[in-house]
DNA sequence: GTAAATCGTTACAAGTTGTAACAGTGACTC
DNA sequence: GAGTCACTGTTACAACTTGTAACGATTTAC
């Protein structure tokens, strides 16, 4: 535990796993916030997208989401019965549907605003006005360096590790 | 995209945020990387927990870890028949096994721990080694603050999202 | 006007993870 | 000293989520 050792020798105490560990927690809490709203972090995802480009296609949404199409038909469907997402038929392309938000949609997205303030502020509670400012910069000139995009989470791509005669189970996780 | 957008009104600008994101990269640089050794994250994960604490039993392991002991057994399998680790019957009380690292699992750990600095260094390479430093500060006092176990992972533990009436599909996801 | 390409959808299969029940061993009690 | 209860590790089972492939509907190109 002494600092010489975090510093030099230990593999767990570098920013890098710091930043996996604090990563997932987050995301965790996160989940169990908006779960009170009756919604996944990937529906969340989604409806944010919605809401940041309204009128896209699936496959539009997909791409920027970096998931497979086929995922996207579940999501939409439980979001369109809820009342919250509106699938419109384009005039001028009828093949694909332009995703819009509902009045409801909105409404759920000012709710998940306000969970996610109240969120950032319950992971953040040890640093100062200041210091959350200084962390929020330093993340996010790493994340521009990783090339990530802003507002979507990596979590959807799925991990290749495959490699020959390696054993069946055991294969990946989030870790 | 200015700043005072990205600080009171939206929800994917704050630091809560940038952290998810930024540790799902970083965990899936990880996976890619210790995939040379043939290794996945909870085997990488089991390995340094074995090493940081030799001769426990898989229970105590387990519970450290924050996962089920069935899980415990196949890692435990997978990484006894590649011979990096080893369980040895404690004579004082027949039940446990003491799971140890053997000579190769040793070495192994050397691998791990210099991939493991390489990831760090190719994770945070925006940033000069004084500023690594600050993050590295800024992330240690929040992780203690959300009472995080130092060197473990959150990920073995599962996300309880269960509310009656949600439907099947599309319920929880790392996001 | 016919053929190729695109979008959304559905059905199928694979993999991973959690829950519950089962032998072996030790501790405690009478 | 025998019996009962508790604990460790293991195995088998079931549920869930995710990725791949094939299928109508529609548009564009030749």
């Amino acid at each position: 535990m002494s600092p010489s050792e975090a510093d030099s020798a230990l593999p767990a105490g570098g920013g890098a796993f710091l930043l996996t560990q604090l990563g997932t927690h987050a995301a965790q809490a996160f989940a169990e916030r908006i779960a009170e709203l009756d919604l996944t972090p990937p529906q969340a995802g989604l409806l944010r997208a919605v809401a940041f480009g309204p009128g896209r296609s699936q496959q539009a949404l997909a791409q920027q989401l970096g998931t497979a199409p086929t995922r996207l038909v579940a999501l939409v469907d439980g979001l369109e019965q809820r009342g919250l997402l509106e699938r419109r038929r384009n005039p001028g392309d009828r093949r694909l549907h332009a995703v819009h938000l509902s009045v409801a949609g909105e409404a759920v997205m000012a709710d998940i605003g306000r969970v996610s303030r109240d969120h950032n502020d319950a992971v953040l509670s040890a640093l100062d006005p200041a210091e959350r400012e200084q962390l929020r910069a330093l993340l996010a000139r790493v994340a521009t360096d990783r090339g990530l995009t802003p507002g979507v989470h990596p979590g959807y791509r799925t991990l290749s590790a495959a490699d020959p005669g390696s054993p069946s189970r055991e294969d990946r996780a989030t870790y």
